[in-house]
DNA sequence: CAAGGCATGTAAATCGTTACATGATTTA
DNA sequence: TAAATCATGTAACGATTTACATGCCTTG
């Protein structure tokens, strides 16, 4: 269960509440990682019955207690174990945007170009946010923690993120482009070609 | 639920069985999707029950009745309407190994590149696999159904498969020398620091 | 005064994986 | 002779999403 080591990373990097880590999340993972707080709140508690973070309950006015948790060093074991469990494979990911495009020859050559449009703005805005977090970070970590080998991954995980935008947006143009160009008068006869018969 | 539109795709393309749908998925789509035949069962009858799909049994000695597929007209509606959905969101992705990669850095040095050597070893047999794949395809097609719609879309996906392996596999280049030429005898004091401080 | 943020939870439903179940034929 | 291929299914479990539930404070 992934979301279990998702959560003693967060908390390995300092101490934090269930509705902090859900906002780390939407803030900082959303291009590989995500959850709700539905989720996140039961796991919590499931890694503080197994002693692998501890809380520690803050009593607020007309709010529900805030709960600060921490990692512990068993927890912090547990971590380091899951990280150094070989990445000798290819997780099986799902991408139900490609799926789409990969049906989509079905539909008129207009319909597949504004599809195609609205992915590309997505994805234009997408790297825009990816690129001001970035530059935002680098400000605060000159001035505060220096550079270690965690604030090293984060720029370099950061940086996939951006090569992988960039390379999605020059598909989508390129596409777009070979989709323009296509004389689309002269559709297949059959209409039900199967284009994987050389695939198997 | 996409798994039922993965299903419709697929049966546009031509008539199949559950077992050849499973195979199909794993040859074709695995760089974007999967699922597995116990899924995959229970959701051909459910597009069936609902008249999106109709089967035609034959009976085997030996083996279970063969179950072909077909997708009906008001199938084809469905898919049709779900290729129209707009795709103006970029859905939530999931990938296992950035998230591990983004925790790794408390792991030594060696470690992190130990990781990193794997994957790269993955991903150039995956680009080699997927690249052999778009030769022996493009054999096929130019001698067979010629380039309708369907397949220009299959190519392109392709291709953009291929860009991400490049992509991938460059980061995992460059990152592997970025820690190489790290001097990591000077890790951080507090060990605790916090990479996400200036990004919520 | 409505919407969003703060803060935590539970319940129901759906989706997905792993394991169980069968059994002949072909390949290494 | 062990493993893989063909061919379909169910059961149990685990993971994930959506909806329900509460209630004050701040901002527009």
């Amino acid at each position: 269960m992934s979301l279990m080591h998702t959560l003693l990373g967060v908390l390995n990097w300092r101490p934090m509440t269930g509705y902090e880590i859900k906002k780390y999340l939407d803030n900082s993972t959303q291009f590989f990682w995500h959850a709700e707080h539905s989720q996140i709140y039961p796991v919590l508690k499931d890694l503080e019955v197994h002693g692998y973070i501890h809380a520690q309950s803050i009593s607020q006015v007309n709010k529900p207690d805030k709960k600060i948790y921490s990692i512990t060093e068993v927890g912090r074991g547990v971590l380091r174990a899951w990280l150094r469990e070989p990445l000798d494979e290819i997780p099986p990911l799902k991408n139900p945007v490609l799926l789409k495009l990969f049906f989509i020859g079905m539909l008129d050559k207009d319909e597949i170009l504004s599809q195609l449009r609205l992915q590309l703005e997505a994805h234009h805005g997408r790297l825009k946010r990816l690129q001001q977090e970035v530059a935002s970070r680098v400000q605060g970590v000159i001035q505060n923690a220096g550079r270690n080998q965690e604030n090293r991954m984060w720029e370099l995980i950061y940086q996939y993120g951006e090569l992988q935008e960039q390379a999605f947006i020059h598909w989508l143009e390129i596409t777009i482009q070979v989709i323009e160009s296509d004389d689309q008068t002269e559709v297949s006869v059959s209409g039900n070609d199967d284009p994987s018969q050389n695939n198997m």
